[in-house]
DNA sequence: AGGTTTTACTAAACCGGTTCAGACCGGATA
DNA sequence: TATCCGGTCTGAACCGGTTTAGTAAAACCT
């Protein structure tokens, strides 16, 4: 375990300054072609890599990007969101000599105090910002401490009084949701419920609108609306509180796969037959949906792509300063053995 | 946005040295009773800080701790152990000014490499080793680096040759599994089968011998076997083979949950019915397991838990440079609905 | 040839901590 | 009174990079 060489090292065995090998190695100005090449030869050949505590000391740069989440951890294990989109920042993050800082917080109490700790101890040059919420905290907060960020999803039009945004990576869910439904009116349906998620997370609220307007255009009402916070236990309570009504759905749109899934549970334990009695969709398209019974209708998303694409904003806007939006392709139906023909009234 | 208060900031305020000022807020001798409450206050007064980076830089030490996972993101969104896992060690480095840098490699290739790179860079001062296989590579190479480490489960027995082994944090997961085939068992079952995860993994072949054993003390053949990489898919197919034979199992063992429930849905396909002709267990009891059609009977380990632990002892390693072998309480089997009597022959 | 600009490089300051050698001081010991 | 000693405290070196000010030599202009 011999010790690492060092800059000083590198300069020795060049007959050079310390100073002209950091030049030489980070391709600025003033270095003659020759003696460039000269160090990174020898630079490689001592097997030099520079300390990244010792750069972050003197560029106040850590040279890591953050994620916090505020979820459950019950939820998180549920959810196959996270993990794919994590390996996707990772995927990217692996050949730019960068590393991901996680946390998870049960709740979004202490949420703000991670932020502050991460900005105070500058463990990480930005974050993503994942779950967006309507009027989220965390835009004020993250601009106040000076923290690069990119979101998931684009935030709600601001006053016009905030400092420059902050850039966005979109993936479009609304399409998903509009064939999903359009799928299920096609089918005969006529009603229809939607549980969600958390409304005050703004992908719920705007999946909902999407859901209600594709109803209406179909001169349906949008009534049976339950908000759960996503997990199964609540997809299973909210199905069961629909399936009590007088006038039940014959077809329901979840927020996720685990909501869906459970929701599959409790039909089957009513003595339901699916799809005969009723149809059911999910959301995100996890690995278990097309291996359940009956495989479930569910709308795609790509976490892996989306983490990939942040990864490549947040660099780029913490390397330039600014970084331009992205728009990944958005989601569709995959349709599935879940859904089917409305029973007959 | 005011400039962080420095060391020397302190010091000024103080009319003292920063070296006392250092020794006063590490607890360190030679500082009178006095100063130390007065350096103290001022510090708090000010909101100081101290640089990570800088301290990174001067002792060496990252205050950061790893953890590598090498499986495909496809798996580790379906299962649900990691997340809880990390939000039981999040739950200790939250109040120890600690970061959890995070890794995810799609396969055990590149596995070396990153881990050589968190080395290299010094970017952590110890690592998690999960998923323990066997003759684990990872092992040898974290001593080579001289990283310390926090093993999950007992590794094998090295031949002895080896530096002081790393610590150990158990979760005994083989009563969990004897109980289960023993529920199956005593249910009357005569043909169980065992869907276990990839071989070269120390868990699957452990907990594998387990449920031989008890099979074997029940004058039972532990002939039906199949690995798996974990997949839900595969569980599906594995559950295909097994119910093509011509004399096919009544039950099956399965090694995580995700695909217990892929073979609920395979059997629901092929027009079984659960559990009057199979019976079928998961492991880990994830929130989804109670919520399936039937209700799957699980083994209930408590990753949660388990993080928290292997965070502790992980930060004490690190700090004492060495730490005592924690244990804690077995698997058990939670039962439900997906297990019952066999079917007469 | 004389003056100005460019280019290539060095030396030293700096980032913000930790740590070590030594100065200073009061009290105990010989 | 001289010596030793333990407790406090200071000053400076150090960790390993980046960056700036300054210098010497070479190139460019009339």
């Amino acid at each position: 375990m011999k010790r690492k060489a060092t800059i000083n090292d590198v300069a020795k065995a060049a007959g050079v300054s310390k100073g002209l090998v950091s030049f030489a190695l980070n391709d600025r100005p003033g270095v003659s072609a020759e003696n460039r090449d000269r160090i990174r030869d020898i630079a490689q050949a001592l097997d030099y890599r520079p300390s990244v505590s010792a750069r972050s000391l003197s560029t106040r740069t850590s040279y890591a990007l953050g994620l916090v989440i505020a979820r459950d951890p019950e939820i998180l294990g549920a959810d196959p969101f996270f993990p794919s989109f994590i390996a996707g920042v990772e995927r990217v993050f692996l050949h730019e000599g960068r590393a991901l800082v996680l946390s998870v917080v049960g709740d979004e109490q202490h949420e703000a105090t991670v932020y502050r700790t991460l900005a105070a101890d500058a463990r990480v040059d930005g974050v993503f910002l994942t779950d967006l919420r309507h009027d989220d905290p965390r835009i004020p907060l993250l601009h106040e401490l000076g923290m690069p960020a990119v979101t998931l999803g684009r935030p709600e039009g601001g006053a016009g009084s905030e400092p420059r945004p902050f850039p966005v990576v979109t993936l479009d869910d609304t399409p998903g949701i509009v064939a999903v439904t359009q799928h299920l009116i096609d089918l005969g349906h006529r009603r229809i419920a939607h549980v969600i998620g958390p409304h005050r997370m703004l992908h719920a609220s705007r999946r909902n609108a999407a859901f209600a307007q594709t109803l209406a255009a179909a001169g349906l009402p949008a009534d049976l609306v339950v908000e759960t916070d996503f997990t199964a236990e609540q997809g299973a309570s909210a199905t069961g509180r629909l399936l009590d009504l007088a006038d039940r759905p014959t077809a329901i749109v979840y927020g996720n796969d685990p909501m869906a899934i459970a929701g599959i549970g409790l039909a089957h334990e009513r003595g339901l037959r699916l799809p005969d009695d009723l149809s059911i969709t999910g959301f995100d398209d996890s690995e278990l949906a097309r291996y359940v019974y009956p495989a479930l209708t569910s709308v795609r998303t790509d976490p892996l792509r989306w983490g990939e694409a942040a990864a490549r904003v947040l660099l780029q806007l913490v390397a330039e300063g600014s970084a331009a939006d992205v728009d990944l392709e958005p989601a569709r139906v995959v349709t599935r053995a879940s859904t089917g023909p409305a029973p007959r009234a």
